[in-house]
DNA sequence: TTGACAGTTGAATAGTTGCTCAACTATGAT
DNA sequence: ATCATAGTTGAGCAACTATTCAACTGTCAA
C-alpha cells in the first residue's frame, strides 16, 4: 500500500531532462557562481537601486557593475527602469530568494 | 495596519549576510555551474552508481568523471561507499532537487 | 605473484570568465 | 553649445577550470 503510493510520487517527481535542459539549467547557475552577481542580487532584493548606488554598495566600479548587471538581465534575473540619466534596477524574480535561501541552509547544515 | 505587518515581515525576512556568506554562496553555486555535474546529480537522484555505471550513462572517461564527483564530494553534495573494487556514489542532500527544480521552473517561465 | 579491473590523482592544455581601461551614448543643467 | 553626470560597451589581460593523458593505488581471481 504504502510502496504504491512512494512509486507514484516517485514518478511524479522524476521527469525526463534532455541535453539541452542540462545546458540551461548548468548556465543559470553559472550566473550564481559569482560573488558579485550574489551581492547585487542580496543588495536588490532589500530595495531598488541605480548602479551608481550599487558601486558606492559594492564599492566597486560603474563598468565591472554594468557588466554584471548585464548578465542578470540577460537571465531574467533583474529588470530596470530608466528615469532620467539613472537606471533603477531591481529583481525580476520570486525564485531568486527561494534559491539563495536554500543554498544558504544546505551550508548551514553539519555533515 | 497592514503596514507595519508587511515591515515586520521584511524584517525577518531579511536577515544580515556577511562577506565570507557571500563567497561561500557563490562557491556552492559554481558546483552546480557545470553541465557534467548537473548530469551526475540528474544520474544519481534516480539511482545509487559506481563510477563505471556513470561513465555509461554519461559517456565520458573515468577520470573526468572522478574529478567531478571529488568536487561534488568536497562540497558535501555525495556521499559514496566503498564495495569491493567499487565506489557507489548517492545524493547526500535533499536540497539538490529542490534546488534543480526551482531553477527548471524559473527557465520554464515565459518573461 | 601476476594480471585484470575499478577508481584516483597530478600535470598540462584549451577554453572560459571577471575586471580594467578607454571610448562611447544619453540626459540634464548652465 | 558646453560641460558634468550616469551608464554601457568592446578589447585585452590575468586568473580560473574542465578535460585529457599517464601514472598510480587497491582489490579480486587464477
Amino acid at each position: 500500500m504504502a510502496e504504491t503510493l512512494n512509486k507514484k510520487i516517485s514518478s511524479i517527481k522524476k521527469e525526463m531532462i534532455n541535453e539541452r535542459e542540462i545546458y540551461d539549467i548548468s548556465d543559470f547557475f553559472k550566473v550564481f557562481g559569482d560573488s558579485t552577481r550574489i551581492k547585487i542580487l542580496w543588495a536588490l532584493d532589500t530595495r531598488s537601486m541605480t548602479v551608481s548606488e550599487l558601486c558606492v554598495a559594492l564599492e566597486m566600479t560603474k563598468s565591472a557593475i554594468s557588466h554584471q548587471l548585464k548578465t542578470l538581465k540577460d537571465n531574467k534575473l533583474v529588470k530596470y527602469k530608466k528615469i532620467g540619466k539613472n537606471v533603477i534596477y531591481s529583481l525580476d524574480d520570486e525564485h531568486v530568494s527561494i534559491i539563495i535561501e536554500t543554498a544558504r541552509k544546505h551550508l548551514k547544515e553539519d555533515h
